[in-house]
RNA sequence: GUGGCUGUAGUUCAGCUGGUUAGAACGCCGGAUUGUGAUUCCGGAGGUCGGGGGUUCGAGUCCCCUCAGCCACCCCA
């Protein structure tokens, strides 16, 4: 007997089983669904880049997190750690076949070699869709849109998408001579929410170095609270006279004005200027939003992204500006999940047929073959079991319907459509077209 | 990367200060019931106690290492 090797997945690497898969599939197809109703096209690129493409920007955290080696020719290879590099990559290399403006979606795994968490992984998914080569506020505007239809077509009850531009803090930062502490600062003021108003402060001043002036305009900004247009007027008082600052608020007013006359109503109160809010991320340089179910905010953004100026700068001595988000699976599959809004189906057809009587495999063959031409998905049980245990195992699946032919059916010329979460049957005459049984399994579809 | 907690059947867990053949519930498989799915009854399979090493007459229990999970920090391009 030989020794076996133990059946495991590395650490933070996962599988999914099809009460996961299900879910996750759903999420992705809806995505898609909704990245294509604004004219996002599908792309791919490699898991593998070069190297040198992917260290780039060559900062020491990238460096541990990415998963990189050489390949059998000697190559230096990395894995994807994200799905804007490559995309940078991508339109450096194709932006002259593609033409602008260039709007893409990416669903695909990336991977980082971080510490594992719940809800981080080493292998994950992204849901990337941005638009690339305008400067236009209109794909800002578009950006707001597609995350709105996304979340509200998902169903995850009431959400709100935190938007700000970072020419507001920009602002500010030049206008208190703090612009070369942007970093820290930013990264500081982003743990508002999670630490409270005092830590910060006391971080700014004693970290940072901040004067406790400066650090107490710098809170004022980040704490402002109440409606957009108060919000905004507030922020533009303390900004006023930068550059920056002043385009930045005119943006935001101008975004959420188009934002909130394009949605309905009942919608307007989704959309929040969020002035504390800037992404660690230093490509940004326009809007950023994050997105957080009202339900469960303690979960972080589902849904983030914003605008920058030169995506492959790296790449190419073409400017290439752009705007662009990404939907959180992961975080959202957990929300959903813990809100309980998941069903628990792990079935994907259904019409179950059990084999019932074993002389008679053709006849349901036949049957489920029809049922299929008429767009219903039937599985047929493959050996022909006590009815009991294939009705189980209908049920434990999740089918919604069961079709009972036994010899007293066919020699009626009848079928028993049988819903399985009321538990009734229903007897249906069985014609060639099999027409009443498809209006029926219909009927109990959709009622 | 740092620190803390955890790891026993498919799942959730029990197993007193180390002591004979490691238990339960649920689940799974089969039967009661050769035509009807969350009920009931009966029976069955399933664990080298995450893995390795050590202490001991003896380790699921103590020590070390390792792997994996959870939590916090760090970070999240």
């Amino acid at each position: 007997m030989s020794e076996r090797i133990k059946p495991r997945t590395l650490k933070g690497f996962r599988d999914y089983p099809p009460e996961k898969m299900i879910p996750r599939e759903w999420i992705i197809e809806t995505a898609r669904r909704v990245y294509r109703s604004y004219g996002f096209s599908p792309i791919d690129t490699p898991a593998l880049e070069h190297l040198e493409i992917l260290t780039g920007k060559g900062s020491d955290e990238t460096d541990k997190q990415l998963y990189r080696f050489e390949d059998h020719g000697g190559r230096p290879v990395g894995m994807r750690f994200d799905l804007t590099v490559p995309l940078a990559r991508f339109v450096a290399q194709h932006i002259q076949t593609l033409g602008t403006p260039f709007k893409r979606y990416q669903i695909a795994n990336v991977w980082r070699g971080e510490n594992t968490q719940r809800g981080r992984y080493r292998e994950f998914m992204q849901c990337d869709f941005d638009t690339i080569g305008t400067t236009s506020l209109s794909s800002d505007i578009e950006m707001v849109l597609v995350i709105h239809d996304l979340l509200t077509a998902l169903e995850v009850g009431e959400f709100t998408i935190h938007i700000n531009h970072r020419g507001v803090l920009n602002g500010l930062l030049e206008k208190l001579g703090l612009a070369d502490k942007t970093v820290n600062i930013l990264r500081t003021l982003d743990k508002l929410a999670k630490i409270g108003e005092e830590k910060v402060l006391r971080e700014l001043t004693e970290t940072i170095g901040a004067t406790t002036n400066q650090a107490d305009q710098l809170l004022k900004l980040s704490s402002l609270d109440g409606s957009n247009e108060g919000m905004l007027a507030e922020a533009e008082k303390l900004v006023t006279g930068t550059e920056a600052g002043e385009h930045g608020v005119s943006q935001l007013r101008e975004l959420i004005n188009s934002v909130a006359a394009t949605l309905p109503s009942e919608a307007i109160s989704r959309i929040q200027f969020a002035p504390s809010i800037c992404r660690g991320l230093d490509y940004y340089t326009g809007i950023v939003l994050e997105t957080t179910l009202n339900d469960l905010p303690g979960i972080g953004s589902v849904a983030s992204g914003g605008r920058y100026d030169n995506l492959a700068n790296l790449y190419t001595s073409q400017q290439l500006p752009g705007v662009g988000a990404s939907l959180g699976l992961d975080r959202l599959l957990a929300a959903l999940e813990e809100l309980g809004r998941l069903e628990k189906v792990q079935t994907t057809a259904e019409v179950f047929i059990p084999f019932f009587d074993s002389e008679r495999r053709n006849d349901y063959l036949q049957i489920a073959a029809k049922l299929r031409a008429a767009g219903i998905g039937v599985e047929f049980f493959p050996d022909a079991k006590k009815l009991g245990k294939q009705l189980q195992y209908a049920n434990r699946r999740g089918f919604r319907i069961a079709l009972i032919l036994g010899g007293d059916e066919f020699a009626a010329a009848e079928c028993q459509v049988k819903d399985l979460a009321v538990g009734e049957s229903h007897t249906v005459a069985l014609a060639d077209d099999a027409q009443a049984l498809i209006a029926k399994i219909r009927n109990i579809l959709q009622p």
